[in-house]
DNA sequence: CAATTCCAAATGTCTGACATTTTAGTGTTG
DNA sequence: CAACACTAAAATGTCAGACATTTGGAATTG
């Protein structure tokens, strides 16, 4: 075995397209925490790719720490506690994962559950007639996708700028940054629960109560409906609210899948 | 003029230097939003460096978001509303740059005071001995440190250890790596405040509540002396508090300098 | 057995060439 | 004169092979 003889993926030329095959390799788990990554010149052959742009898709790899690189050494598959999160092109690797890392998941809701509320009262306090375009827009593409249960994708995306918008609209850019974090939860939601017509109106009804608190300026029931959001987020993910509510992550360690 | 010629800066044969020079030039604001970059060749000849190095360099800067890439077209600066604030990377090129960008710092401590308290509740709650002794040794760091006024540069670090290990006791991924957010901004604090004796046994006070809350396990207490630290630190950064509360970024555009 | 030397392995860098993308210009043609 | 196709230049992207540097272990030697 040795290095896990990494899984047959088509050979492409290209520097972006090879370093995402391989970030979701990681992502999906391919490799154990700490297990030596393949080498360049396995890479090159593997994927009849010149170094060059091995190095340079390694160096993407790298600034997400996903793996860690040293030389003289070798490669190596980071702890899932060193992956950058916030960086939105791990976000552009998580979306469209066939099985995301059920933790990764959790720990994302976990922290939109305790920060969106927050956040949405941030932005019923700073939202501006461009931010509240926005969520409309978004809102009216949610709608627009809700009775066509084929476009389910669609809608995802389009839930996705919603609540990234939530964020832009307080108006801090690091709250803004954040905003990109959330696509790869809410698609991984859409995906694997299909919901159903009486679902989704109630999903749009807790959406529209949040745009409305926004624009009418009441931060305290902006903050409500945020959280109204996620309850019913949290459902669909089959999460148990009270475990994230009073005890983030209280567990002893991976609580597995 | 065409591209603000490049700070002069020493030539050094070493990717990750490069990159953290370009970088902080950029943060330091030498070229506006949206100006031309530097063509690859021109930094080649300017730095005495090979193109496989510059490039490297430049990839380092294109994933943080602080410069955008086009074949055939050229780079150009991005916008700061697209900077990866979380990047790790971006906190060590802001730490330590002479004039931190006024903007940036601000936005930072306006997060902090709407995201920390919170933080806090929740370590509260997840905290475990390990958390409690790295908050510990922070603490104890900041507290040996803070008689001697020359070691102030030494105080800052164990200052900014001490928040994020307060992110990291909340047992949350998302919120652990937004810990390395804070060390540019408190670094940033220090350096351009010497603090005063009174002052800073104040400060320590503040943050022995924080731990003692956190290891008492009361997250409303915890909460409340963490938004009690936030205080000081703005009315040390010389900001106004009410300002910053109730309308993050209502100013229309820029705000200068 | 300990310290040193040497070598192999892996990543980092250099050089020069060619490929691809985009813009701007330059004609040609209706 | 306007619209179109073609060409050429400029910039980034990729390839190929060589050399440099770092690291760890193995062989050598006192």
């Amino acid at each position: 075995m040795s290095l896990s003889p990494l899984p047959s993926l088509p050979a492409r030329a290209d520097a972006h397209e090879l370093a995402t095959q391989l970030a979701r390799a990681i992502l999906s788990g391919h490799w154990a925490t700490g297990a030596p990554f393949p080498r360049e010149l396995d890479l090159c052959e593997h994927f009849g790719a010149s170094r060059n742009l091995v190095r340079n898709a390694l160096a993407r790899l790298t600034t997400a720490g996903l793996i860690e690189r040293s030389a003289g050494r070798g490669s190596w598959v980071c702890d899932i506690g060193e992956w950058h999160l916030l960086d939105p092109q791990m976000s552009e690797w998580l979306t469209g994962l066939d099985t995301p890392h059920p933790q990764l998941i959790r720990e994302i809701h976990a922290f939109r559950l305790s920060a969106e509320p927050h956040v949405a009262a941030l932005a019923a306090q700073s939202a501006d007639a461009e931010d509240l375009s926005r969520l409309e827009r978004a809102y009216r593409g949610m709608c627009d996708t809700a009775a066509d249960s084929a476009r389910y994708r669609e809608h995802g995306e389009h839930d996705a700028i919603f609540h990234a918008a939530i964020y832009r609209a307080s108006h801090n850019l690091v709250w803004r940054q954040m905003g990109h974090l959330l696509r790869p939860s809410i698609l991984a939601l859409i995906a694997q629960s299909h919901q159903q017509a009486t679902t989704l109106d109630d999903s749009l009804e807790r959406h529209w109560r949040v745009m409305e608190a926004i624009r009418l300026r009441q931060p305290d029931e902006a903050r409500r409906a945020a959280a109204y959001i996620l309850e019913r987020t949290a459902a669909d993910l089959g999460l148990s609210m009270r475990h994230i509510t009073e005890h983030p992550l209280t567990s002893p360690k991976g609580t597995g899948a």
